[in-house]
DNA sequence: AAATTGAAAGACAACGTTGTCTGGCAGTAG
DNA sequence: CTACTGCCAGACAACGTTGTCTTTCAATTT
């Protein structure tokens, strides 16, 4: 009733040869007659025949799926969106397709995609950590994997990752030069390295000096809230530095709603699309999600092609690009 | 050597018992005593084995691959992304898996990329056409193929689309409101179905009196370069009309350059990310990414569920939303 | 003309798994 | 004690393809 597939036995029965033949035709070798190999092919034509890949993947002696996995955060966040963009483009240069998802930042959602991923045979993974336990990956005996954006926690692989601390380190002697000495942070989950590096950089250009800190902030409403509560809290500080780009946003929001834009300075983690174009501009600490993303992917073929040397750890220079936000001068205190 | 990945045969030999009785053990069958199963799971365990999906699914009944292709435009695109999201949590929601592919607008990557999803066995497929032929997805016998965002030339199938036509209309019908009779339209490339029907939509509103159009834009730098003549050219529009987000961008760009920012109107089909943050805030044509990626998948799997009723073509409809870009009044001719 | 070589095409097994069928064995009924 | 009924576990084939081995047959050499 379904119409079936067609297999290379019913190419072979129409073409009036062996299953065999029909298989070396399709492969490409060069040990068939003429005559028959055009007879074959006029076949798989009238029948519309595609090669069964699973079926083929099985019996090869390479056994690749010439399919890798990609797992990051949010595949509709820019900074994903960009990084899984790069990978694919390197992985269609290679004839390799590419499975996505995203993780939420949801740990089991983490290790039951890895391990589907696995059950498929995916020949390698990219993965942006949740912050969970990885100690599942080690099972997968055979699977590259390469970790982006954030550090395994205690997982040996290669890592592809922004210079987080001195980005930031550079972001707060930026807004120091300018005048300021109290300095907000507004900061995502401690939990993952990104942050906490990020953290770390904004302390050591600070010394013992620090400014007032908000963590663990995702999305930019709470980012929006927990802005609007520290300008407003006494002795706020002067300018403020965020450390993704959703908590950018938020602060950005924050500013406006107070009219601060023009007097508190603010320089952000992460570019985000048309930051040059808001008012005032943003400054930030752009990272480049696509170089990140074709590292990772070369990184990854690398291990599939047998590369074995040590873990390696990249890192993936920042760019502080000023336009305007964190260039505002400290205004002195009012009171 | 290399370490092979373990086979039901292994765990089998390791349990002491048949490859048949793991098997069962595997698929959750009720029939295997309580201590043989037991001693199975533990030979599961030790040996860290897992199934091999792509052999189970060769020789099953339902032959169900459980992946499903998506192939848009760019999958960096803000629209693109918001609508691979959605598909990819209808798809979890279902235990499905999504492979992912960015078109570029190629015809011909369209092809290979369809007919490679084809040959990995997927079980349907999301496709935002690219104006190519696409005759060759009549080939693959039994794959199911909805369409989205464009409406696919002369082939059967489900599509899913956005309400352009009067979406359109209703945008150039808001700026007539205001008081403007000359306006400018923007538009990407016309062999596609959106630019074809928002431009319908934009000449039915305006009648017999449609104002300056340039066709066949694709990146913000072209947009910006055309707006910028279109205002210098004789007679100027008074409001702008364009298709889509990078034209929209590009419109914006090049008003600021102009200073015209708070004289000439602007409304863009499709929103964008911090549309509201800018100055003026840009006036949209929203439409709903992730509504049509849910709609599509839904779609999807009740083929794939073996439903096979006629093509379907879905409209999804948008939204005006003003923010102020597309309310600024027409001003009167300066000469 | 017989023997030797080589190329091309087919037969067969195998990849890792599941569907089907059969055999063994315990428990129950006659 | 025999005959039947179930149930559980294993043997075997099959999924669609490719690796290996064998066969066929024509062309070449002696």
């Amino acid at each position: 009733m379904t119409p079936q597939r067609p297999t290379m036995n019913d190419v072979a029965r129409t073409a009036g040869v062996s299953l065999k033949t029909v298989s070396r035709v399709v492969n490409g070798e060069t040990t068939v007659a003429p005559d028959l190999a055009a007879k074959v092919r006029a076949a798989v034509e009238s029948l519309d025949y595609r090669p069964h890949l699973g079926a083929s993947m099985l019996r090869r002696n390479d056994r690749r799926t010439r399919t890798i996995g990609v797992l990051l955060d949010d595949v509709s966040h820019p900074f994903s969106a960009a990084l899984h963009r790069a990978v694919e483009d390197q992985a269609r240069a290679r004839g390799i397709h590419v499975l996505t998802g995203s993780l939420d930042q949801d740990p089991v959602r983490e290790q039951a995609l890895a391990t589907a991923f696995a059950e498929r045979q995916t020949d390698g993974l990219i993965l942006a950590p949740t912050g969970g336990d990885l100690a599942h990956l080690r099972a997968h005996t055979g699977m590259p994997v390469v970790f982006v954006d954030r550090l395994p926690a205690g997982v040996i692989g290669d890592s592809v990752v922004s210079t987080n601390v001195s980005g930031a380190a550079g972001a707060i002697r930026h807004l120091v030069a300018q005048g300021h000495r109290r300095i907000g942070y507004l900061g995502g989950r401690r939990l993952l390295s990104t942050a906490e590096e990020r953290h770390r950089g904004y302390r050591r250009a600070l010394g013992s000096h620090p400014g007032p800190a908000v963590h663990d902030l995702h999305d930019p409403t709470a980012a929006e809230r927990a802005a609007i509560a520290m300008l407003r809290a006494p002795d706020p500080p002067t300018a403020l530095f965020t450390t993704q780009s959703m908590v950018t946003i938020g602060a950005v929001r924050a500013l406006r709603r107070l009219g601060r834009e023009r007097s508190v300075a603010l320089i952000g983690f992460d570019d985000f699309p048309l930051a040059d174009l808001l008012d005032p501009p943003v400054t930030v600490v752009a990272q480049d999600p696509s170089r990140m993303g074709r590292t990772a992917a070369a990184a990854l073929f690398e291990r599939i092609d047998g590369y074995a040397g040590p873990p390696r750890e990249i890192r993936i220079p920042t760019t502080l690009i000023p336009r305007g936000s964190g260039e505002l001068p400290a205004i002195p205190l009012a009171n």
